[in-house]
DNA sequence: AAATAATTGTTAATAAAATAACATTGTTAT
DNA sequence: ATAACAATGTTATTTTATTAACAATTATTT
């Protein structure tokens, strides 16, 4: 019997945290650190240095005392973990700003997860390539994303296209969805779908700035 | 004594889901449906019924038996929760890809809500205007801020200069920040702060598209 | 007119996440 | 050598968020 079974129930946020303490982890070391406590980590990701430890505890990591955690090691414990051995492919479907956007931020960061594929269906795009990703025409999703073994798809197509583009993507045989229209969409249970929408996270920051501004006006009005 | 801090301790989901609710019902609204049940909302959203309906419960908002919520009176009670009511200004920090996609992805969407400012150092893109929204240089961003009274700022710039772009919005009086960059950055505690990380989230559905993966292995190979 | 079904609103229960508490253990200082 | 300190690892507690349960009510069907 394997071990590789023993992480499936980690808390969702704790799996986000560990993809964000690498990353921190990553700075660190190309600044010729070894070591890092868990007040560093956690004052670089703005949360408690307990929640740090609590979920190192949970993937079975082990610190030494008074010098911390080896950074070398946790990264490559946070590899095993929440990378895939093979490496995983990845295309974008809609080659705007948004899709560029994400190619730009993505291009050699993770040499588990690649962008290998882009699509688009405007002519004056198709056959360029950004960045090292193609831009093939959006009729051949099907074929290249069978060819090729592209398990995740972004959506950043306009958001009238989204549902259709998902329905297309599922069909292909995609496993997981990065949905970043505001139009929400509907996936098979075994396809796992994440949506993120700029609009609502925009909206919380302003509720949250005006719960302030309503706060320090009931002060100065005491 | 007023009403309007009633909603100061409404769950952040909450808000979040809010925001969702309103987006769902503007589209409704804008095909002609005057009333929505509460699964409907549910199941444009992928949540339960329950939860929509507990939610607008916690605002006080009585929708009708057997003909469910009202869409007109649901969005206007909306709007006064989430929205400031002499509307909020926002400024994108970073003329990139990424700001401007988020520039064309909300150009009108929100009328309590504008972006009125694009920041950027590149003097080919000083000056010129992307969707209504006119490009200034970086060297002149807190004037601009204090004297249009910007409150919130997006940052998109390339990451090795988020920490000092956000200083020089906080210096400018900035009340929220909303940074895209990867690069976690510190503000004052009187700032609201909220980061997204894409590479997180891609990371996120890459490890759940692996679990999956392995779980049908198991399946088949028992 | 009675029974059934569909829906809301709310309380109760459960689950998930975060935080606190604290025992343990090396390290440094006295 | 001892005391004080600074860190980890883990259990317990609290808080937050979700889900379940169900009473109440109205519309629809028989």
């Amino acid at each position: 019997m394997e071990d590789r079974g023993t992480f499936d129930n980690l808390p969702h946020k704790t799996i986000a945290r560990l993809s964000q303490y690498r990353r921190a982890l990553l700075l660190c070391l190309s600044r010729g650190k070894s070591h890092i406590f868990s007040h560093e980590i956690a004052s670089i990701q703005h949360i408690t240095p307990v929640q740090v430890r609590r979920d190192l505890m949970l993937i079975g990591y082990s610190g030494t005392l008074r010098k911390g955690y080896n950074i070398k090691e946790l990264i490559n414990l946070i590899g095993n973990i929440i990378d895939s051995e093979e490496g995983i492919k990845v295309a974008i479907v809609g080659m705007g700003n948004l899709g560029r956007a994400l190619i730009n931020y993505f291009s050699g960061k993770r040499h588990k997860l690649s962008i290998i594929a882009g699509f688009d269906t405007n002519p004056d795009k198709i056959g360029n390539t950004m960045n090292g990703v193609p831009c093939y025409s959006a009729t051949r999703m099907r074929e290249i994303i069978e060819k090729e073994g592209i398990q995740i798809a972004i959506i950043t197509v306009p958001a009238e296209n989204a549902s259709q583009t998902a329905n297309e993507l599922v069909a292909a045989g995609i496993k997981g969805l990065l949905n970043y229209t505001p139009k929400p969409i509907d996936v098979p249970e075994y396809v796992y779908l994440e949506e993120y929408d700029m609009i609502t996270t925009l909206e919380k920051v302003a509720f949250y700035v005006k719960m302030k501004t309503l706060e320090e006006e009931d002060i100065t009005t005491i």
